[in-house]
RNA sequence: GCGCCCGUAGCUCAAAGGAUAGAGUACUUGGCUUCGAACCAAGGGGUUGCAGGUUCGAGUCCUGCCGGGCGCACCA
């Protein structure tokens, strides 16, 4: 390993003078232009041997440059710059070593191994709407889990759907009042708003409705269970074909029907000891850990979101014997999670510092804050087709208008409407992924959904270009298929020592070796973004590199070399807009 | 009121205590007879909310203030 090279060559280096504990730093620097590694120990240790930074920096270089070329490393160059920054460039040779490693599995890592994880997220409620903020749900919890997948981790992906509960007994109630002859998501969507709005502003039919849950808890009545299980059935299909849309898929789902009577069942069995009734109610009391007090059953003795939370943790060690428990939800949910961890602790000893809630923001229009009262509730699905719709325009342009009309305009009806799906779900999922999970996410029709620059378009138009270079490459090279032919050692060996040390390496291939390493971050801080933000350089640099080299070209010896790393560029950037989520097109 | 989170370019966001705080967008220009112009190149744009402190070094850590979001008993 390269960097454990350097480091070991540092500390040596460090030791030689006579420095005790020898921690070496080694980190990218964030100017590219400064190396591809730095130290800062100059600065660190300047103070203990009583040196200025820069003058122990000189000293260091002396050592370490007698240990690097004992070690047969790839380092080309050692320098010191700014305050006592040393910094080290990796040689043409090492880079080439280091593109050749590039494949399908490149970005994996064996740092979880072993690890099992149940991981939740998307929590939809039937028979109301599959809205944008469980979209972002959805969006930010399967690239997470493909990240810690990456990682070497073992997943148990779980949703879990509401089923139970207030918001059912509104929509039943106004199915009764709308009798319609069929049911459908939409139908469903309106019922609720319907049941929303009288418990509002009624009071009788506010009464109504909390009746009406009671007895869906109860299972009284056989009439309105048949109903239920009818608008049960449409909404769970519905949210079943979206999964399938967005590309998540689950290992099991659990619905609140179960966990509520598992968890009424543990609350109800421990009070006295971990709950205890207060004003009707029960309720763990949370000051005890610094927190608020939470209600588990409500007076009417049904229970809340929070005894639902018990059972389904009940539900969940039961399945899975896991190392970690991980639940992905909006952060307006912070405080509600630690006290009901709290909780959950105390009834199973064994799941102390195994629970984990990962909070993210809220999806926002730029219009305001999207409210179902004030209908600006959006759905998902809504949101899809409005961006879906503008994606489409763009693929029908007439050639002229565009540069490079001629692949597209080939396509068929059925694959300009495919495509469009793909890059509408991608600009959305890219618009959420783009910058660290516990921030909001501002959402703006007019300008938000760019398909230029920092966009997931300009990332699918830069895999699929590079993918077009490489159908040219076979044509032109002769070769078969240019992963496999073309051998970037050989590619090497074939050329004059003297040309390859004239060539520098680009910014391509420096930036290409380090998508292990962003992998590796992602997992451990549990944030995809910085694979976003990772993939939008490297495409950058690619789009640059490709407008200023002639990649494809007979009469260049360089140009195999060119096209492998067209090739390494292709497989990382589908590696990465894979853990993203990100659909790749083959045209666009 | 109490608790948690957040204030970075006009806007949307990056930045592992490090070097000249970076991208995109918008604006002004230039570039398709060429491997795909959903692209590339160039330019201006900043007291990182304010005030102290810690550190060789602070957007990042600590304290106080100002501004915003979320949560705080029978919704999920």
């Amino acid at each position: 390993m390269i960097t454990k090279d350097i480091t070991e060559a540092i500390q040596q280096a460090l030791k030689d003078l006579g420095v005790r504990t020898s921690e070496a730093e080694l980190t990218h620097p964030a100017e590219l232009s400064h190396g591809d590694y730095s130290t800062n120990v100059a600065l660190i240790y300047a103070k203990e041997l009583k040196m200025k930074p820069k003058e122990l920096a000189e000293r260091l270089l002396q050592g370490l440059t007698l240990n690097l070329q004992k070690g047969q490393t790839f380092v080309s160059r050692v320098e010191i710059a700014g305050a006592g920054f040393i910094n080290f460039y990796l040689s043409k040779e090492f880079f080439a070593n280091a593109v050749r490693e590039v494949g399908d599995d490149f970005g994996k890592n064996k740092i979880r191994a072993g690890e099992k994880i149940f991981f939740e997220h998307t929590q939809p409620n039937p028979f109301k709407e599959f809205h944008i903020g469980h979209l972002m749900n959805n969006i930010i919890g399967e690239a997470t889990s493909r990240v810690l997948e990456w990682n070497g981790a073992k997943l148990m992906r779980a949703t879990y759907h509401g089923d139970v509960g207030l918001h059912v007994a509104k929509s039943l109630w106004g199915l009764r009042r709308m009798e319609p002859k069929m049911l459908d998501i939409s139908v469903l969507g309106r019922a609720y708003a319907m049941g929303n709005e009288a418990y509002e502003a009624d009071i009788a039919a506010k009464q109504d409705i909390i009746a009406l849950n009671k007895a869906l808890y109860a299972k009284s009545d056989p009439k309105l269970m048949k109903l239920y299980e009818e608008g049960r059935v449409v909404s769970l299909e519905h949210f079943e074909l979206l999964y399938k849309k967005l590309g998540s898929s689950f290992d099991i789902h659990f619905f609140e029907s179960e966990a509520g009577e598992v968890g009424s069942k543990l609350v109800r069995e421990a009070i006295g000891s971990v709950f205890e009734e207060s004003e009707g109610a029960v309720v763990y009391k949370g000051e005890q850990d610094g927190l608020h007090t939470r209600v588990f059953l409500n007076s009417e003795g049904l229970p809340t979101y929070e005894a639902k939370e018990v059972g389904l943790a009940q539900l969940k060690r039961k399945k899975f014997a896991y190392d970690r428990s991980i639940t992905v939800t909006a952060n307006e949910q912070n405080d509600f999670f630690k006290v009901v961890e709290k909780a959950v602790e105390k009834l199973f000893p064994e799941l102390k510092g195994k629970l984990q809630h990962l909070s993210h923001g809220v999806l926002k229009l730029s219009t305001g804050k999207m409210s179902s009262r004030t209908g600006t509730i959006i759905s998902a699905e809504s949101l899809i087709e409005q961006v879906k719709k503008l994606v489409k325009a763009k693929v029908e342009e007439p050639a002229s208008a565009q540069g490079s009309g001629l692949a597209r305009r080939e396509m068929s009806e059925k694959e300009k409407e495919e495509l469009s799906e793909i890059v509408a779900i991608g600009a959305i999922k890219y618009s959420i992924l783009r910058q660290a999970i516990g921030g909001d996410t501002i959402f703006d029709f007019e300008k938000s959904i760019s398909f230029e620059g920092d966009s997931g378009p300009y990332l699918q138009y830069s895999y699929v270009r590079a993918k077009s270079v490489l159908e040219k490459a076979k044509e032109v090279l002769g070769v078969a298929d240019v992963v496999d032919v073309v051998d970037v050692g050989n590619v090497l060996d074939a050329r004059h020592l003297t040309h390859i040390q004239h060539v520098q390496p680009t910014t391509l291939e420096r930036l290409l070796c380090r998508f292990p390493e962003v992998v590796e971050r992602a997992g451990k801080e549990m944030e995809p973004h910085y694979i976003t933000t990772y993939l939008t350089g490297l495409a950058g640099t690619f789009n640059s590199w490709y407008a200023h080299e002639k990649i494809v070209d007979a009469s260049d010896p360089t140009s195999p070399y060119k096209v492998a790393l067209t090739s390494a560029f292709s497989i990382v950037m589908k590696n990465g807009l894979w853990l993203l989520g990100i659909g790749v097109p083959t045209r666009m």
